[in-house]
DNA sequence: CCTTGAACCTATATCTACTACAGGACGTAC
DNA sequence: GTACGTCCTGTAGTAGATATAGGTTCAAGG
């Protein structure tokens, strides 16, 4: 059982040391034990967790779909049900925002190749920004 | 030549009046005459610039991109060179989210698929999240 | 045992990009 | 002239961290 200070856990992690004291403050991760001066002593279940966040964070997961997901995942009794729900919601998300920043690209790789590259007073691209929406 | 007052200004762009006070204040609009009493007239170039500075955050310049652009399309001299580079740039980022994005939706869908749905202790997405990005 | 320096502690401030008050002044329509 | 909507400034709040200041603890070497 390992017994961590923070900055191994910063380490193992590529969490700040100010972000996991952070992640405590607000209950996100769970107060560790403390040494006779203070220090704070984290185990292989705040390493587990830890990286858990930050790998939910890294998948565009919101800080407080992490934390459902935490509390769903954490006793592992209510599981499947919520967790799928969150993951399908999730996903539409991911799939509408792709399909913005498909549209996006098309638009600027057009605008892009458009522009000459000289010094015109007319420019697609600030005409592109300047065009509203319709 | 319009004289607007910040609400019209607002309804005219659908900037919250205190984000166009907020603009104005860090220096991405230009301070508008002012009534005797004090109040803001802002003119049709106002308009124009929040126009722009709205659209081009909706298309996902950041602010200080967005203040770039406004710098190099104002006076409209050194044009096209700078713009292209900032939206090429823009464009990369653009292209890297649809990348990121798209292994993510393959991911999790799979994932849900695998998900049973019921009350078992394993759930496919909490595995998923659980395991260390290689 | 004692010193030294890295790592750690708390508390507070800063950041971005806004949004939301509170309390008061202005402007215009009747 | 008065009522009411709009506007003013200034301050505070938000999320999600990140950074700093000033002090304490730990661990390794002498």
């Amino acid at each position: 059982m390992g017994r961590l200070s923070i900055g191994e856990l910063a380490r193992k992690t590529g969490v700040h040391i100010e972000t996991i004291r952070y992640f405590e403050k607000i209950g996100m991760l769970g107060a560790p034990a403390r040494t006779a001066g203070g220090h704070r002593v984290f185990d292989d279940g705040h390493l587990r967790t830890l990286k858990f966040i930050k790998r939910a964070r890294e998948l565009g997961f919101a800080p407080k779909e992490v934390r459902t997901l935490l509390d769903l995942g954490g006793p592992a009794e209510a599981c499947c049900d919520e967790v799928r729900e969150i993951a399908i919601h999730h996903l539409e998300e991911v799939r509408r925002k792709i399909d913005d920043l498909t549209r996006l690209e098309r638009h600027l790789t057009a605008t892009v190749e458009q522009c000459s590259g000289g010094h015109v007073p007319d420019c697609a691209v600030i005409d592109m920004l300047e065009t509203a929406r319709p």
